[in-house]
DNA sequence: TCTAATACACAGGAATCCTATGTATCGGTT
DNA sequence: AACCGATACATAGGATTCCTGTGTATTAGA
C-alpha cells in the first residue's frame, strides 16, 4: 500500500470508528488491520500522535480506564465537534473519490 | 477539498492522463480542473515540482515544443516504466478505496 | 496601453506519516 | 520461576508531499 495515499484518511477513519463506540488506540489499530485484511497497518508513530492531535483539536476526548485485568487503557470518544468534522471529512472523501474516478475512467485500461 | 486527502493522487492522475496522450503542465492542470468541475485545483507549486520528480524517476519524459503561435510548452509523455508505475498506483488506489469503504460502511450514517 | 490568461519555475514552510526507540504490563510456555 | 510475545502507550527525528508566495515571459483582448 502506497503510504502517501493514506494521508488524511487516518483522521477520517478514526472519527468514523469512534462515532460508533468509544475505543482505545491499540483497539482502533487492530480493528482497522483486521477489517481490511491487513491492507491497512497503522504504525504507533502515526496513530498516537494523530489521536493526540484530534484531542487537542477537540474532536475526540479520552479518559484513562483500568479494567479488572489491571491493564490501563485510554478510551477515546467522539465529541459533537468531532461529529461535525466527520461529516465534513466524509464529504471531502466522496468528492475525492468522484474526482479521481472521473479522471481515471477516461484513461483506465490503457495502462 | 481537504488537501491532505489529495496527497499521492497527483502522481496517479498525471500518469493516468499522460497514458492517453502527451500533454504539457498547464494543460494537465486545466484538464483536471475542468473535468472535476473545479473540485481539483492543482497549484503550480505542486504541479511542476511533481512533474520534475516524475521525470527524474524516469516515469515521464518531456521535450520543449514551440507551436506556430510562438509560445513554448514542455510536452510530457509517459514511459514504459511510467506505465508499470501507473498500474501499481491504480492497484494501490483501488485497495485504498476498498479499505476505507469497509471501515466506513460499518459506521457511516451515524455521523 | 493595460490587463488577464497562458506557461514555466523555485524557495520556504506546513502538515502528515514513517522508522526507531523507550517504558511497562499481561499471559502462556518451558 | 524465568522467559518471551503480545498488549498498550509515548516521543524524537526524518522523509515526503503539497501549499503559499514570488518571479519571469509571452499572448490575446479590452
Amino acid at each position: 500500500m502506497d503510504s502517501e495515499l493514506l494521508k488524511g484518511t487516518l483522521s477520517l477513519l478514526i472519527l468514523s470508528l469512534l462515532s460508533r463506540k468509544p475505543m482505545y488506540g491499540y483497539e482502533i489499530a487492530a480493528t482497522v488491520h483486521r477489517d481490511t485484511d491487513g491492507a491497512f497497518t497503522w504504525r504507533e508513530g502515526s496513530l498516537y500522535p494523530n489521536l493526540h492531535k484530534l484531542q487537542a483539536d477537540g474532536l475526540i476526548a479520552g479518559e484513562w480506564e483500568e479494567k479488572d485485568t489491571g491493564r490501563k487503557r485510554r478510551y477515546y470518544h467522539i465529541t459533537q465537534k468531532g461529529r461535525r468534522a466527520l461529516r465534513e471529512k466524509l464529504k471531502s472523501w466522496k468528492e475525492l473519490c468522484q474526482g479521481v474516478k472521473r479522471i481515471l475512467e477516461r484513461t483506465d485500461g490503457q495502462a
